[in-house]
DNA sequence: TTTAAAGTTGAATGTTGATTCATGTTTCAT
DNA sequence: ATGAAACATGAATCAACATTCAACTTTAAA
């Protein structure tokens, strides 16, 4: 049974049909975003998101099979906003080292202008793990070809440069942590400037 | 009402007063910790916790009062726990620049052979945020101090101790969660080599 | 040995919240 | 203008648990 989708089902959930549905759509992925950026996957209802939505909780299901995919939905959505913001902002560096350093302030700047983004890639890891390790490993694999290419032109020295990508990115995921989302009375260049320093030379004399 | 605590009650929920009793508040944390590191806290239902424990549901809330509660012994037991790991791993370093390398082959064989412990470390962002803060500011301020003594002893180059401290940080738990948790074939000490001379020279040529 | 305190038990309670669905409304291609 | 497909609605369903509690057993101090 169920051999052939001639059957009227509740079909494949595909994309909304019409504008008010694609605007229905949206409104609710907006609110899925607010709701669990500020309380958390489980401390969010469906109710909830509906209620910012301004729609009934059936809706709700019209558009997305099960609360997990809303969330899954949210995680590689902002996969891309979070590509951007950060490569918008690094796109005028003249070599890899002003690179990382716009790249960390572009990182604090991020988690703290949107702590509730921040928020919902973190939980990923206990909510739909797979989308997490995509998350990283998107940022990693470019990461480790920047930092490849880098050294290619003569900018860093070369070698090693998956494991010092992923030191890289959880160098910046934890300052987005504390002076982004913790503690936001610093300046994020101050911070990338102390930091950028470790970068270029290290923590030895001279 | 309840003004002197000369009432029955159930008191204030104190130490176990017999050895029975500490034995059993015993297994029940121990099976706490193997079922929230497994499964998580959200997965985890107290009946997973006493059946591991091989006890009644009840006895459950004679020793804690919360299923929050377990969950945050556990995280500053943990944190201990970490610490001392750590500390004993990289007590014979000869100056700052070693004890880096070992810190970082030690936390990438502490996720290795905690997968399940890290793991209750990061959701506790989620469960319970404010043991997650102190866990990791705790690190933070010993983390600093060591660095500040280190750049007193001209081991090396002085300033942005806490800056440095949380990106260090950042670094040794990323690297935990790729090379130890997500991915266990790499040799600990071989990422620590790669990563150690990066935080010796810096990526800068020269 | 006695017995009050400590510890153990698991059925019962009560709430919460995700998901379903039958019915009603709107859209838009014709 | 019209009707079939899309969309919207929210009451009802249903299962999952956290927590409580009254009855029972074990411990250990005197």
């Amino acid at each position: 049974m169920n051999q052939h989708s001639t059957l009227k089902k509740p079909k494949t959930m595909t994309e909304p049909r019409t504008a008010r549905g694609k605007r229905t759509r949206d409104k609710i992925l907006q609110a899925a975003a607010s709701e669990f950026g500020s309380k958390g996957f489980h401390e969010t209802g469906i109710t909830d998101i509906t209620k910012t939505a301004g729609v009934a909780l059936g809706t709700f299901y019209t558009y997305y099979k099960s609360k997990e995919i809303v969330f899954r939905a949210l995680v590689s959505h902002m996969g891309e906003l979070t590509r951007e913001w950060i490569s918008t902002r690094i796109a005028g560096a003249p070599d890899r080292l002003s690179a990382e350093r716009m790249g960390i302030a572009a990182f604090i700047e991020f988690a703290r202008e949107h702590k509730d983004l921040y928020r919902i890639v973190m939980e990923a890891q206990f909510v739909a793990n797979d989308s997490y390790v995509e998350y990283y490993s998107i940022f990693a694999e470019s990461y480790t070809r920047n930092l490849a290419d880098a050294a290619k032109k003569g900018e860093i020295r070369s070698g090693h440069d998956e494991e010092r990508a992923w030191a890289l990115i959880g160098m910046s995921v934890f300052l987005g942590l504390k002076y982004g989302v913790w503690d936001d009375t610093r300046d994020p260049s101050e911070i990338a400037d102390a930091v950028s320093d470790l970068l270029e030379n290290g923590l030895g004399i001279k």
